[in-house]
DNA sequence: ACAGTGATGACAGGTTCTGAAATCACCGTA
DNA sequence: TACGGTGATTTCAGAACCTGTCATCACTGT
């Protein structure tokens, strides 16, 4: 297609994350990034907005299919079944990329503005899942809500996806986590 | 007792507030901020850890006093009464502080990374809160998850709070939404 | 007096991020 | 084959953020 190779974004991704591995975020700076995918600084920038979002590459793309999930989901569905159904559907797709996924995991844990970057991208799911939700006829506060409880299931099931030795499919996590938030929610 | 002015740090957030609502957040610097206290950029960043930080100054102290005061209430409370108790018991110093916050809010809601700082505090919020939840003998996930939904009530009311034309007092708005968060979870 | 304390200042430097303009292989078209 | 357009990349300059280090010096307690 181009003058350049192709996979630009991968291959600073795939650098980056390398890099971040051998010494540490902080010890490694964007050029170093560039130079070793083959480019320059600027680049680097014309391909992510920041230093931290080399971290986050398929962030946007999985909120966006989540936002469509939870709106394409039969109108009898509960919010909450719908919300645990489109995360349950897109499970596959993360035990697929495990690996990968601790090793981010053990990158953003050490690093605080990693996790606020993080939290920024979660606030965004939750955001498009009350999007979803509002468009399905439920109104605030309860859109909000509900998808702030949602993501935090999320959260909980991903934690415990990464932390199980038996390598348990995330599907399994996800179901036991809103389990536990009924469970829980029932308490309130 | 020193050999300076005292309050240094007020001095700082004062004027950092009235020069990013003058010029907005951007496009005021570290350097200009301290010398409009009649201060040096070094000392800005001796008693701030970095730009955005000045805008949350009281909020650490804040989410100490959260902490103790739902591990301090009543052992016969249910977890999400005790946390909405905490909240209200110190919502008479935001009503004091209403006008200000509401300048805050402003410039918080025009720029990202603010928000992101933001996202942070709140975490650290809940994390505080189902600590204190957790040495009340509540053990996670229901510690967390509880957590996580005070402090969506608690967001959600200071949303209503600094919309209200009326300035109905915190208290009152905390009140409705964790009506609302009840309301909400018998949905679930 | 006089040494200790601690907030502040001066200085140097690295890193992040942005704007503007130039490069130049590839593409479609004549 | 020529040729202008396209667009990812590069080059360059520079502002702003943030940190480390050391000096300053009024105040303190002895």
């Amino acid at each position: 297609m181009g003058r350049w190779p192709a996979g630009t974004q991968e291959r600073l991704q795939e650098a980056a994350i390398e890099l971040f591995t051998e010494r540490g975020y902080e010890r490694t700076t964007v050029a170093e990034i560039a130079t070793r995918a083959g480019l320059t600084e600027r680049t680097f920038y014309n391909h992510f907005a920041d230093k931290r979002e080399v971290l986050f590459p398929d962030q946007d793309w999985f909120i966006a299919e989540v936002r469509e999930a939870v709106g394409a989901a039969p109108a009898e569905q509960s919010p909450l079944d719908a919300i645990a159904g489109a995360f349950a559907a897109r499970s596959h797709w993360f035990d697929q990329r495990r690996a990968a996924a601790r090793r981010r995991r053990h990158i953003l844990d050490a690093h605080t503005d990693l996790q606020e970057r993080e939290r920024a991208k979660l606030a965004a799911l939750a955001e498009a899942i009350a999007d979803a939700l509002r468009t399905r006829g439920i109104p605030d506060p309860a859109a909000t809500l509900t998808a702030t409880v949602s993501v935090a299931a999320y959260q909980l099931a991903s934690a415990r996806w990464l932390a199980d030795p038996q390598h348990t499919p995330l599907g399994h996590h996800l179901h036991a986590s809103f389990e536990d938030l009924h469970r829980t929610a029932r308490t309130w």
